[in-house]
DNA sequence: CATGCACCCTGTAGCCACTACAGGGTCAAG
DNA sequence: CTTGACCCTGTAGTGGCTACAGGGTGCATG
């Protein structure tokens, strides 16, 4: 039996949110602001708390406030065709894979040069020497 | 034949930084303040030249403006042993590490729901019902 | 000699996605 | 009657820049 209303305390410990991010959501756009009760509390419904638990997905997925803003927008529109959703998906996909790539590269470097280090002093580091303009 | 000074323009070309950014690193502790000219330009020397490539090769590395600042005040003490200076780069290396699986766990998650989305309807998309709670 | 242009200066505000805090309120239990 | 757990608004801070407003200097060209 899941109450009908939610405080924001509620929508926090429910989705692992801090209160504070979940206002910030609702300033952002990202979450529609809910109805207030005579104390002038955010009072939620099961919707509300639907389509937080979207967006903290979607964030934890690395998309961007934008990005879900669109993702919201498109999983309203049912009847339509899901090809922008991919457009989306793809993208952020090829983002990662650009990010993964320069990780990857710069985990190289970094690791020679801390390979390369003899542990003497600072003048004799390589890994000072290395970030040094010419030796 | 160097000239003895620069101008923050000729440091900027120099090594790729934006003017902007240069005076940021002033202001942020990380570069010295030069001498100024009569009509209060920053008159840069090769030391200065020499201290900012270092910082950009660091940045690029992907170590934080607090990381850098320590490997410069370290870069300093040549008689010191480089001990110091290996912690800084392997907690960095940690770091992207930590970074790297990160990205290619969410790298696979991602690359499975568009993998799934067979480009129906939004109401039947897998990547909005992978970020919809239960379905 | 005027004009435009490239440069330089300071200071402030904006970006993202939060997070923290100040300063206030309501309510129930001990 | 005080303590604590919540809630509210609004503002400022984080990192690492970037951009812009509003001002100045100096050189080349018409």
């Amino acid at each position: 039996m899941d109450p009908e209303v939610w405080s924001i305390g509620d929508l926090a410990r429910a989705t692992g949110t801090k209160v504070e991010t979940i206002r910030f959501y609702e300033k952002s756009g990202l979450l529609p602001a809910p109805p207030r009760t005579a104390r002038n509390y955010r009072a939620y419904s099961a919707e509300h708390l639907g389509r937080l638990s979207f967006i903290r997905r979607a964030r934890d997925l690395g998309f961007s406030m934008e990005q879900v803003a669109t993702l919201l927008a498109l999983a309203d529109r049912k009847d339509q065709s899901c090809e922008a959703v991919d457009i989306v998906a793809r993208a952020h996909l090829a983002e990662i894979d650009r990010k993964l790539r320069d990780l990857r590269a710069l985990r190289k470097e970094l690791a020679t040069m801390i390979a390369n280090c003899d542990h003497g002093t600072i003048a004799d580091c390589r890994i000072i020497e290395a970030l040094a303009p010419r030796g």
